[in-house]
DNA sequence: TGTTCCGCATGATCCAAATCATATGCGCCG
DNA sequence: CGGCGCATATGATTTGGATCATGCGGAACA
């Protein structure tokens, strides 16, 4: 609940800052970039648009599936309780992410999903959806495919919380996140945010850059972390 | 089969090495239970089989992707290399176990495939399989729930390896892998292992067990633990 | 223009998990 | 039989990340 008050601090934040490429292409009429844009117009036609407030649920725990979503705007995470109330963070959606897509096999949502910031998402409702899966070779094939970078991504992460040595686990996280030039980063949102996707306190994300940075591993300028 | 295990356990003392209730059906003709149990006939046709020693490999990391597998017998992991030769555990997959099935629709292997003990693994090969799955829709749907269950499942470990205390991640760890009476677990494997799955020191983990234990919250017996 | 909030940053301290060391019991194998 | 390897176990010590505290600078806003 202490994170939850954090979050919603950074919505406001959010709103006010300069606006991502997503959002800029949002407001410039094209759609935001999303993982299920090869969806055919008949079945993207039974979607809905739902908004939501900071701190709102899309759904909860043990709720009856009815769909999966993509975030157009705002952030929305995956969170799960546990018996004495304490809450955990299973993941965090950005604009064009793909969320709840695995609940689309499941009768009910393992987890809750919560708006961190005022957020839209799109609907896409379950059995037309599965019905298309069911019918459309080429769609089966992408949501597959989908799936397996889910998959792979998450074994990753997996990977990079495995890493004791927090010099180490940001070293790797860069490699990874490296854009195709292989050592240029561009961190989008705060320092902040990507402590937390590394499972480090901000602090001692701020000060293992620092580090890394008078060991010449690294170069920052501004935004951009360059890794040599 | 969770309350049989014990007995089997027991009559496997007098064989060599120690084996799973798997094994035992499978010596008794039973065919191992698998994840691709569904797989029609004319598609299981076109799988080998091959046995690896321990350490032996299945694929490398950049290997063009000829098949995924399943675990027959033995255990066998995904290990991620870094530039400085340090290796990283992604995966260990036991017997029944689906293994290397996200790299069904990439172009290669994305990390090493290496035996950790002896094992004998079914492949499916990737054309194959591709073609069953772009006609058979019911096979579609199937493979799809099943990527699904690994990324909720992923999502799960995720969850676990953020946890900071190791008593609470213990716990948090056997409620999940608690059978379906919701409070006795089966360890299948050592103790080193299950501490190597919760991110944890061997030494940790059997003070935390001891620590639980005298606390009252679990009971111990040879290989099952229970929750109170 | 001052106030406030927040991201970024760094110093000081604490603590829990890692690590090192050591012991025991068991199965395996020469 | 005796020695070796390994899982299990526990004590002692170290260490690195978490946490607390504080400061700085920029952006929003009144």
């Amino acid at each position: 609940m202490v994170l939850l008050s954090n979050k919603f601090n950074d919505c406001i934040r959010l709103r006010t800052t300069p606006l991502t490429n997503n959002h800029l292409l949002d407001s410039l009429h094209y759609c935001v970039m999303s993982a299920l844009d090869w969806i055919p117009n008949e079945v993207t036609a039974a979607t809905r648009r739902r908004t939501l407030q900071a701190g709102e649920s899309l759904f909860h725990q043990g709720d009856q599936t009815y769909g999966i979503f993509v975030i157009e705007k705002g952030r929305v995470q995956m969170i799960r309780h546990d018996s004495h109330g304490r809450s955990l963070v299973l993941f965090t959606a950005a604009e064009g992410d793909l969320f709840a897509e695995a609940a689309l096999f499941s009768e009910t949502y393992h987890c809750d999903g919560v708006a961190v910031t005022e957020a839209t998402v799109r609907i896409y409702p379950r059995s037309p959806l599965l019905s298309l899966l069911g019918r459309d070779h080429a769609a089966a094939q992408k949501f597959m495919a989908l799936l397996a970078r889910e998959v792979m991504s998450l074994r990753t992460h997996l990977e990079i919380l495995n890493i004791r040595s927090a010099s180490e686990r940001v070293l790797r996280h860069l490699s990874i996140a490296a854009g195709p030039d292989g050592h240029t980063i561009e961190v989008s949102g705060t320092l902040k945010e990507m402590a937390n996707e590394l499972g480090l306190a901000q602090e001692v994300l701020y000060r293992t850059l620092a580090d890394l940075e008078t060991q010449g591993l690294i170069e920052r300028a501004d935004h951009l972390i360059k890794l040599k």
